[in-house]
This record gives structure tokens, C-alpha cells and sequence, in this order.
RNA sequence: GGGCGAUUAGCUCAGUUGGUUAGAGCGCUUGCUUUACACGCAAGAAGUCAGAGGUUCGAGUCCUCUAUCGCCCA
């Protein structure tokens, strides 16, 4: 770093970040301080960056988990663990595709049109060319991530691991094929897992439909909140208990509309309170109903198509949009007199989790993980202390969670990601794979064919997968597992395979981060280094998305946990609370609020103030106090260095005397609040540590500490705290680096350049010790002294404000001390300059007063403080004020000695505490005898 | 339906083994060009810690119930 002029007229008045981040970022890269020193003697400290997607732009929840993330990561740092925190992005397999979808809409293409390869291309990209995005706004905020180990999920070495892992599981019987009532989005085209899928209450209604019966007059009512599948159904069904309906098992009613005839059966999940209770079963658009037609081995109807349509099931509503259908549906039930009445009903209705469509249940051959049995490690895990979950109250929900869990449905119908490492011979199974052509295609009217009819017309692979809209392998087919193309079929030796189409959900590869970032399946160094990992930082509401299922993973692949701690952060609201959304327009951006606030204020608003696992509110108003706390810094800074200047000389700055009461105090602050920083940075305790720094910084070395330094230095007093000074806020720098960066960099970096050389000081502030509490230079009789100085200094200023003494007035003070608080004396031109008083005069116990009824009384714990303003006092006035206090002080009383006379609180309180309680009514007593002994004065 | 969280000053929030007369920032009131800082300084006002009950020598903190708001799971 180049040295730059330094006088006083140099350093800005104001911080103006924006002549230094993006400098001081460069320097650290430069340093090379972001790669971790690799110390096989020393355990490491590893965090994995939850990846963002390759898409998206910085929002909030990434630059509070970037925050928190860089704060433990410089912090053990400079405490010299060897750490690594490890940056990626994720592949997003439906938002990225949408999104090029998108673009090649806008040029009137579909990515049918394209065919996959050159699809794939255009993503990719898409990729090279914005990928990169969101690591810029990363560095942006400071984060010290090692980009040099920066990982993609579809780079290589992750994929490999996707593969090895799917291999594995199949292997073992622990991912299979099946076809089974799934969550089906309509507009993205795929499968989505349940956890995809968010519920919302919805205003709707309750349609009560007749069903007459195959033979003889009569019908049986039954209600449903979704007309348009009564299509697809294949039974009624009523509870076996339900004296109702008895007579009805073994009939058959008619369906509506197309004549069907049905079963009625009796099961068990049928509820008789719900509407009529007879149901309507339609297992192809059901889950419950799909369960109850297996139990009764009924035939399964799907009566709509992947898009929403209906399908040729639906009769005279095929091709009708499935809403649509609803509204024709009922048009024709009330035109046959079916439709016996329509009541009002709310009830919950699952949407995409991207794209907020109405998402259907549809009946569907995917591919699925069992997890029930993957789940008991991960469970043994949480409950035997192996990973700590933080806050504790999200161990409850991960826990019951995972002992409810279903099988994950994993496969997708995307082009974008990892494809499914599975291929099917078209020798052996050629006759399952069922090709439904596009509608280019000119196939002259056949809309669906198999793969072997195409294949003996003589087309060959490539040409039938682009005439395909959609390939449907049934489960006869054989599927061959392999982590690499296989050559041939092993039964029968064919090279003509086909590769499964669909690719993996994007949390498939997600699961694998912790262990697929650093090397694995590969034994590689960095996987022996820094696994397990030390802490996943990410949002609660991502708990069972991803945590879970990373720690399901992470066990099932290296037989280790991923992480030791899991912290969990609250989501960002906007200042009503709100949560934040392009829709609502109350999105901040981060990159916009650096430009106006600063890197550093963003981060201090971010992560102070807050407590673990707990949302929080964002405003204009908390970046600005956050700024003005940066400015402080940026200020008090100002001050050291231009006395520092002028100087010329800062004495033995590292290790500074404790020979003046104010050094000794200051110093013994400094400890204090470092002992706590360190507590509260153990306990993840992010913004009960900064919120400790902020008040020691402003209440303590600022407001009273610098302010007492500016008198000695005036004097020439000696010794000079000059030493003290510099050695304070060099400390305090590094003490503050972990949360606010920048600003701290840039200060000790103009510190350094006026020190003395020979003091060895590393090339940067992020790679300087972390401050170790010195237990030595804590000191609570000083503490107690200057607490009384400045008790004596803000009642003097109290009485100027209150009889409203112009600030520059000198004003005559006494003040009465006990000879057990004889130090204070010591302190008099303190008290002169910081209260402007003069003359200060100190008087002994017993020595004459002035008179009371001329004098204003401050009665303070060790002193009390007189004030003669003749003409000024009003008596009663006074003695009201003195009453009062008076009142107060008995009361406080009243409430110790009930306490202390209290056998129980004496037998059963631990002795420090009756100890203190003791001390605190002696004071108070003494404190009383002083205001009646003034009220005395005053004649009452 | 089950679970979790929140409820503390006008507003936003801290308060982690129960132990001073409960704290901060913003806002408010009053005064101030005190040569680090008006993104500041000084002084001040402001709280039945949602309500009810309980445990305890002692409860903002632990337990039970209630209310309101929010979230998760079904």
C-alpha cells in the first residue's frame, strides 16, 4: 500500500467509502490473505457458502448471510486458525432454464425448437457471460471468500460426485423408479418434490354433485372443491362405519356427464362429517384418493394432460384448459340437474414454489430416494450433540421433520443440470420407451409411437429425440446405473442406449456441497483438510430444503457429519414487516444501499442489534445510525492521527503505562470489553458483540476517554496519552475488523504509516492478531473511581441545563467528598474543563456549607456536589426536588431491608448477592442522612 | 388440526445459566459553530416488560392458561 501524505487537512471530515472499498478489496486479494494457510498441526475453521443461484442478483438474505459469514471467518482469521471459507453457485435447474427460455421466447423460439444440445449451449452461455455476477456483489460487501476454490455445481468435480452418489444409493436399493401420485407444475413442465410446493388458504367452494344410480331411481350425493376431475374418476367411496351408505356397497352409480359406471366401496379415509360423506375417488388427481384406489385396486384415469389441458379422458372437454373446464363442467351439471347446491369453503391449495401456479397432482413414473432409512443417522446426529443446531428451537422442527419424512422425488423434466446417469437399452427395452411426438414432427396424425417402431423406420437417435416432445420410459425398462456412459448393454451387449432424459432436482447436487466443494469422491488433501466443516450459516427457511439434507448426505457419503454447527439466521422484512418482493416494490437493494451507506454501515445494520434465528426489519433509519457509527469511527480516528502528527512521538504505544488513572481506566475498559467480544463471538452472538463495541467506542473512548486526553495534551501534562490513545484504537480497530472491514483497514492502515517501523506490524489489519483479553489490566477500583468523576461531571452539567447557565458561563462549584473518595480531588482540572467550573472548590466532611437556601445540591453515591446560584434558587422548589429524591431513596430502602430481613432470601440467596443487597441499603442509607441533613438546611 | 415464534419507551429492537430502581438506536424536548465528528456535543422526558394465574427468598427471564399477530408442517 502506496504511503500517502498525511497532515490534518488531509483526512476527510467525513468517511467516504466510496474512495475505499473497492481499493482496499484489491489489496487484500492481492495479499493473497483470502486462501487459507493450510497448518496440519492446527485444526481449521471451514465454512461452505450456501451457493447462490447462477441467476440471481445479491438480495438481502445474501448479503446478511454473506455478513455473518465473513464476520466468523475474519474473526477466526485473526485468531490465527487456518481458515477457509469456500464460495459457489448453484445451477438453479428451473430458474435458470426459465430464464433462457425467456430470452429465446423474445427471438420467437421454444427450446423445443432448438433440441437440447443447442439449448444446452445457449444456457451455458448465459452462464459464461453473467454467471459471474453475484460473486462481484460479493466482494462488494468484503467477502473474504478463497475464489480460487470457488465452485459451480455443474463444474466436473461436483457432477462426478452427483453421479457417484446416485450410482451408489441405486446400488443399494435406495433410489428407485416408480409411478406414483407426484406434485406437477404445469407451466415449468416438471415434477416437483413436496417441499416445493407452498400451500395457500384460498376462498373457494364446495360443489355437491349427484351420482344416480346404474339401476333404479335415486343417486348419492357427493361433495367435492374440484368439478373437472370427476373425469378421471373411478369410484364412490364411503366409511365403512357410516350407517348412511350401507346399503349403497355393492351398487354402482353412473358418472356425470360421461356415464361411467362406478364402484361404490367402503374405506376407512373416507370422513363422514366432510360434506356428504361419500367422496368421489379420483386417483389420478388425488394423493389420498390415489392411496384409496390402490387399496381397492382401482384403475387409475388421468384426465389431464402435462400442460393443464385436459386429456382425451375428458371426452367433450378434451383440450380444454383445466379452469375452463371447471366452469363447463358445472354449466353441464346444473343443465342435467346434478349439481344439488354449491357452498362457500376455504381450504388449501399447493402453488410452484417459482413460479406460483396452481400445482397439479398428477400420477407419474419419476424417480424417487427412500429416505426413511437414510434419515436415522442424520437424526442420531442432532440428538447426540454431533451437530448443534442454532437457535435450539430449530432442532425440534428438524427433528420431527425427519422422522416424518416421505421418499424424495427427485427427477425432474428439465434439460438443465444433472442429468440422470442412467441409460436404457433400446434392444432389451426399446418396446417401454414411449415417444410422444411434437407436433412439428409430421407424423401424420400418430401423436404417440414407441421407440422401437421409430427406430425400425430407420431413424437414428439423435433424429428421434428431436422429433420427441416428450420420451416416457415405463418401468419395464431396465435402467443401467453408471457414473460414466456405458458402453454397452450388459445383457445383451447393444451399444444403442439411451440416456434417461430427465435431470436431477437442483437440491440433489445441493446436498452433496460440503463434501463435493472440497474434492470428493476423490480422496483429495483439501477433503481430508477441512472436512467436516465448521458451521453452515444459512436462513431457517432453508432448514429442511437443504440443511437436512445435507447432513442426510454428507453421512450417507463419508460416514461423517458435513458441519459441526448449523446457524440459522432470520429472514430480512421490510420496515412494516413485510417480507420483501418485486411484486410489493419494497425490495432494498444491497448494492444500491453500499452506494449511499457504505459496505460497512450495510453490514453493521445487518447484523446488529438482531438476535440468533429471529427475523428483522430493515429501514433508511437504521443504515443511517449505522453510517453515523462508521463516521464516529472514521472521526475518532482523525483525532489520534493528527495528534499523532504533531506529536512526533507516540512512546511505547504497544505496551502503554497504566501509570495515569485515565490510561488505567481506559485499559481496563478495553479488557473488559474484550473479554465479553470474545464470549459473545464463542456463543455466535454476533450483535451483542458489536452492540458492546459500538457503546464502548462512542460512551466510553470517545465521549470521555479522548475528551480527558484533549486536557492533558493542551497542558503538556505528563505522562503524555498519546500511548494510550494510539494503543486503544489500534486495538479497538482489530477488535471491530470482522464486522465492519473496510473502515477499520483504511484507519490502520494511516496508523501504521505513522508508527515507528521497528514495531512489526503485518502487511494488513485482516491477518492481525484477534486481542486477547489481558485479565492483569482489568481494574475495578479505577472503574469505580472515574465512575464517580463522571457522575460529579454530568450533575454539574445536569444543574447548568436545568437552571439554563449559558455553556460558556464558568459557574462555582464545591463539592463534598468522603476522605474514602479522596482521589477525586486528584481529578479537579477534569472537572474544571469538562464542567466548566471555576472556581472548584473541595470541601471535607463537617466543613461549613454555604448557605442551603442559595445553593443548588446534587446528592450523588461518594460526593456531593454544591452549586451556589444566588438569586437563582428557589427554595421551595429545592426542597421539593430534595423530597422527592428523599421518596425514591426510602422506597429503595424499603424494599432492601424487607429483602435482608427476609430469612429465606438470607438462608437461600448465594452470599455475593446478599453481600451486594447489603452494601447497596448502606450507601442508601448514607445517601439519606445527606438529603435530610439538606432538607435540615433548608429550615424543614 | 399439530408445532414454533413474537408481544419490552411513540417507532425498530437487545436483554442466553432467574439476582441493582429494565437498556440501545431512531424519533421527541431544551441548549450548543466547545478547531475529531451537526453523519456531531451536552442535558432531558418517555416503559403496569400483552393479560391472568403459578413456581421461587426473588420473575422481563421458568411453568400453565388466554388474547393478538406471524411462520412452519399436515
Amino acid at each position: 500500500m502506496s504511503q500517502e501524505e498525511h497532515s490534518a487537512t488531509d483526512i476527510p471530515k467525513a468517511y467516504d467509502p466510496k474512495g475505499v472499498e473497492q481499493r482496499l478489496y484489491r489489496f487484500w486479494m492481492e495479499g493473497g490473505y483470502f486462501a487459507p494457510r493450510v497448518d496440519p498441526s492446527k485444526k481449521p475453521f471451514v465454512i461452505i457458502m450456501p451457493p447462490p443461484n447462477v441467476t440471481g442478483e445479491l438480495h438481502l438474505g445474501h448479503a446478511l448471510t454473506a455478513t455473518l459469514e465473513d464476520i466468523m471467518t475474519r474473526w477466526h482469521r485473526m485468531k490465527g486458525d487456518p481458515t477457509l471459507w469456500l464460495p459457489g453457485a448453484d445451477h438453479a435447474g428451473i430458474a435458470t432454464q426459465v430464464m433462457v427460455e425467456r430470452a429465446l421466447a423474445r427471438e420467437g423460439l421454444t427450446r423445443q425448437q432448438l433440441g437440447r444440445e443447442r439449448f444446452l449451449e445457449r444456457v451455458w452461455e448465459w452462464v459464461r457471460t453473467y454467471g459471474h455476477a453475484i460473486d462481484e456483489q460479493h466482494k462488494r460487501l468484503g467477502a473474504s471468500c478463497d475464489w480460487s476454490r470457488r465452485r459451480f455445481t455443474l463444474d466436473e468435480a461436483p457432477s462426478k460426485a452427483v453421479r457417484t452418489t446416485f450410482a451408489n444409493l441405486y446400488r443399494k436399493g435406495l433410489i428407485y423408479r416408480g409411478e406414483r401420485i407426484i406434485n406437477w407444475c404445469p407451466r415449468c413442465s416438471t415434477a416437483l418434490s413436496d417441499l416445493e410446493v407452498e400451500h395457500q388458504e384460498e376462498q373457494s367452494f364446495l360443489y355437491y354433485i349427484r351420482y344416480p344410480f346404474e339401476q333404479g331411481a335415486g343417486y348419492v350425493t357427493v361433495a367435492t372443491t374440484r368439478p373437472e376431475t370427476l373425469l378421471g374418476d373411478t369410484a364412490v367411496a364411503v366409511n365403512p362405519q357410516d350407517s348412511r351408505y350401507k346399503a349403497l356397497l355393492g351398487r354402482r352409480v353412473l358418472l356425470p356427464v360421461l356415464k361411467r359406471p362406478l364402484p361404490v366401496v367402503a374405506d376407512e379415509a373416507v370422513d363422514p362429517s366432510f360434506g356428504t360423506g361419500a367422496l368421489k375417488i379420483t386417483p389420478g388427481h388425488d394423493p389420498v384418493d390415489f392411496e384409496v384406489g390402490q387399496r381397492h385396486g382401482l384403475p387409475v384415469i388421468t384426465a389431464m394432460n402435462l400442460d393443464g389441458t385436459m386429456s382425451h379422458e375428458a371426452g367433450p372437454y378434451e383440450g380444454m384448459d383445466r379452469f375452463l373446464c371447471r366452469e363447463a363442467i358445472l354449466k353441464d351439471l346444473i343443465a342435467e340437474g346434478l349439481l344439488e347446491k354449491t357452498e362457500p369453503y376455504g381450504h388449501s391449495v399447493g402453488h410452484c414454489v417459482r413460479c406460483t401456479v396452481a400445482v397439479e397432482p398428477l400420477v407419474s413414473k419419476q424417480w424417487f430416494i427412500k429416505m426413511d432409512g437414510l434419515a436415522k443417522p442424520a437424526i442420531d446426529a442432532v440428538v447426540d450433540g454431533r451437530i448443534s443446531i442454532l437457535p435450539e428451537r430449530f432442532a425440534s422442527a428438524y427433528l420431527s421433520w425427519m422422522e416424518n419424512i416421505r421418499d424424495w422425488c427427485i427427477s425432474r423434466q428439465l434439460w438443465w443440470g444433472h442429468r440422470i446417469p442412467a441409460w436404457y437399452c433400446l434392444h432389451c427395452s426399446g418396446e417401454a420407451i414411449r415417444v410422444i411426438l411434437a407436433e412439428t414432427s409430421n407424423t401424420e396424425g400418430v401423436a404417440v409411437t414407441t421407440y422401437r417402431a421409430l427406430q425400425e423406420r430407420g431413424l437414428p437417435l439423435g433424429e428421434i429425440e428431436a422429433m420427441a416432445s416428450h420420451i416416457s420410459i415405463g418401468l419395464e425398462a431396465t435402467p443401467i446405473v453408471s457414473t460414466s456412459p456405458p458402453t454397452g448393454c450388459p445383457s445383451c451387449g447393444s451399444a444403442d442406449l439411451l440416456q434417461d432424459p430427465d435431470v436431477l432436482d437442483t437440491w440433489f447436487s445441493s446436498a452433496l456441497w460440503p463434501h463435493s466443494t472440497l474434492g470428493w469422491p476423490d480422496d483429495t488433501q483439501d477433503l481430508g483438510y477441512f472436512y467436516p466443516t465448521s458451521v453452515m450459516e444459512t436462513g431457517y427457511d432453508i432448514l429442511f430444503f437443504w440443511v437436512a439434507r445435507m447432513i442426510v448426505m454428507g453421512l450417507e457419503n463419508t460416514g461423517e457429519v458435513p458441519f459441526r454447527h448449523v446457524y440459522l439466521h432470520g429472514l430480512i422484512r421490510d420496515e412494516h414487516g413485510a417480507k420483501m418482493s418485486k411484486t410489493r416494490g419494497n425490495v432494498i437493494d444491497p448494492i444500491k444501499t453500499i452506494d449511499s451507506y457504505g459496505t460497512d454501515a450495510l453490514r453493521f445494520a445487518l447484523t446488529t442489534g438482531n438476535a440468533p434465528g429471529n427475523d428483522m426489519r430493515l429501514s433508511e433509519g437504521k443504515m443511517g445510525a449505522s453510517r453515523n457509527f462508521i463516521n464516529k469511527v472514521w472521526n475518532a480516528a482523525r483525532y489520534v492521527l493528527t495528534t499523532l502528527d504533531e506529536a512526533k512521538e507516540t512512546g511505547d504505544w504497544t505496551a502503554p503505562s497504566r501509570e495515569h488513572r485515565e490510561d488505567r481506566w481506559i485499559q481496563s475498559r478495553l479488557h473488559r470489553v474484550t473479554g465479553r467480544v470474545h464470549h459473545f463471538m464463542e456463543e455466535f452472538q454476533f450483535g451483542e458483540a458489536q452492540r458492546e463495541l459500538h457503546d464502548f467506542f462512542w460512551n466510553e473512548f470517545c465521549d470521555w476517554y479522548i475528551e480527558m486526553a484533549k486536557i492533558r495534551l493542551r497542558s503538556g501534562e505528563e505522562p503524555s496519552p498519546m500511548p494510550t490513545l494510539v494503543h486503544v484504537l489500534e486495538k479497538t480497530l482489530r477488535l471491530m475488523h470482522p464486522f465492519i472491514p473496510f473502515v477499520t483497514e483504511e484507519i490502520w492502515q494511516s496508523l501504521k504509516a505513522r508508527l515507528p517501523q521497528e514495531n512489526d506490524l503485518p502487511d494488513a489489519l485482516m491477518i492481525a492478531p484477534y486481542p486477547a483479553q489481558d485479565t492483569g489490566a482489568l481494574d475495578d477500583q479505577v472503574e469505580g473511581e472515574m465512575e464517580l468523576l463522571m457522575g460529579v461531571v454530568r450533575a454539574i452539567r445536569n444543574v447548568r441545563a436545568e437552571f439554563k447557565i449559558p455553556p460558556q458561563q464558568p459557574m462555582r462549584c464545591l463539592v463534598e467528598v468522603s476522605r474514602a473518595n479522596a482521589s477525586l480531588t486528584e481529578e479537579a482540572h477534569v472537572i474544571r474543563s469538562l464542567a466548566r467550573v471555576e472556581p472548584l472548590v473541595f470541601l471535607e466532611e463537617g466543613a461549613p456549607r454555604p448557605p442551603a437556601d442559595k445553593t443548588v445540591t446534587a446528592i450523588l453515591p461518594g460526593a456531593t456536589v454544591l452549586i451556589p446560584l444566588e438569586g437563582l434558587v428557589d427554595t421551595a422548589q429545592e426542597r421539593q426536588r430534595l423530597e422527592q429524591e428523599l421518596q425514591g431513596c426510602l422506597e429503595h430502602m424499603r424494599t432492601l431491608s424487607q429483602r435482608l430481613s427476609n430469612t429465606d432470601f438470607t438462608s437461600k440467596a448465594p452470599q455475593d448477592v446478599i453481600e451486594r443487597e447489603r452494601e447497596r441499603l448502606e450507601r442508601l442509607e448514607e445517601r439519606r442522612g445527606r438529603i435530610q441533613e439538606f432538607l435540615a438546611q433548608l429550615g424543614f
